[in-house]
DNA sequence: CCGTAAATGTTATGTTATATCATTCTAGTA
DNA sequence: TACTAGAATGATATAACATAACATTTACGG
């Protein structure tokens, strides 16, 4: 376990639950989440930071039965478009990073918190934001298809740790 | 002129304004808008879609004096460094592209509404978006520094030219 | 079993960004 | 004017992130 969750609880836990609402979706969608798709979700889930796509290979690589050969970037890339399309992970643009959604059974644009000391990202609920995009949008007749929000900051964590 | 901007303007006068205010804007943070700089800010003006640093690397390179060595990447990206820490242009992360801000004199976030069809990228208020953010922000104990607000869809005049 | 489509493997390359050290320019100062 | 320290730029190399293209394997209905 690689992180410290913004609050306490357990990370078994929550691997697991991910997991299972992941089956799940996929079944509902008829998709397919094979065994790379799946280490490569498993892989993201194992912190609540935004994994690089090359951190996963290597992560990849060492996850892989013995004497497996060694996965290349696009066994990566494909895994994560896989998992975006399916709406389990979003990636974080500013930091060139992905992270598992919190949320996955609901459709929902990116709205992330993170931490620029620990690097922990959070998904925070984005209704009001949301509104307060579409108001602007409104205004200058733009149709909105996808929301980028992301935050950088410290965090409560880290705030406490290192106050002033 | 490689643009169409979002409304039909004077976009000579447009670039005119924008250098004048950088050179303000620099006056009085002390600092030095060199010939590179000042070419570079002015290769980013010249459209209202946001611009790639290769892209602006070659401008660059036809831009200089015949005989002119060619720059290479880090002329580019320091002039970039140099006009984001003066708050002259904004990156724009989900397309790894650079934009001129439209409101220098004002310290603020990055707010935009990016065309999927003709890339123009135009630069919103973020007030009230911001106080949204703040809400969540504050919800989870989380001190905000920065903020990208990156929204992705159809402009106006695109809608406009492909009804349906 | 067979044929097809999906998934994965493999190789190469494209794109974006930075590290490092050398050189030149700028301004203040003796 | 000559000296000097710091800023800016030049030059080279490489790191980090991502995709194109084609070969091979796998899954699965007929
Ligand atoms: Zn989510
Ligand atoms: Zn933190
Ligand atoms: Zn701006
Ligand atoms: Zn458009």
């Amino acid at each position: 376990m690689a992180n410290k969750p913004p609050a306490a609880h357990d990370h078994r836990r929550c691997i697991d639950k991910a997991l299972a609402a992941a089956e799940q979706i996929c079944y509902k969608n008829s998709v397919k989440l094979t065994p790379v798709r799946k280490q490569v979700f498993t892989i993201i889930l194992q912190s609540h930071r935004a994994t690089g796509a090359y951190t996963i290979l290597e992560a990849l690589a060492k996850a892989l039965p013995a004497g497996a050969s060694k996965p290349a970037p696009p066994t990566v890339y494909r895994a994560l478009a896989f998992l975006q399309s399916n709406r389990l992970i979003h990636r974080l643009a500013s930091i060139n990073a992905y992270i598992a959604c919190c949320r996955p059974a609901r459709n929902h644009e990116s709205y992330f918190l993170i931490c620029q000391h620990c690097h922990n990202a959070t998904e925070i609920p984005g209704e009001n934001i949301s509104a307060a995009i579409a108001r602007q949008a409104g205004m200058e007749g733009f149709k909105v298809r996808r929301e980028h929000v992301e935050v950088l900051g410290v965090c409560t964590n880290c705030t406490a740790k290192e106050p002033g």
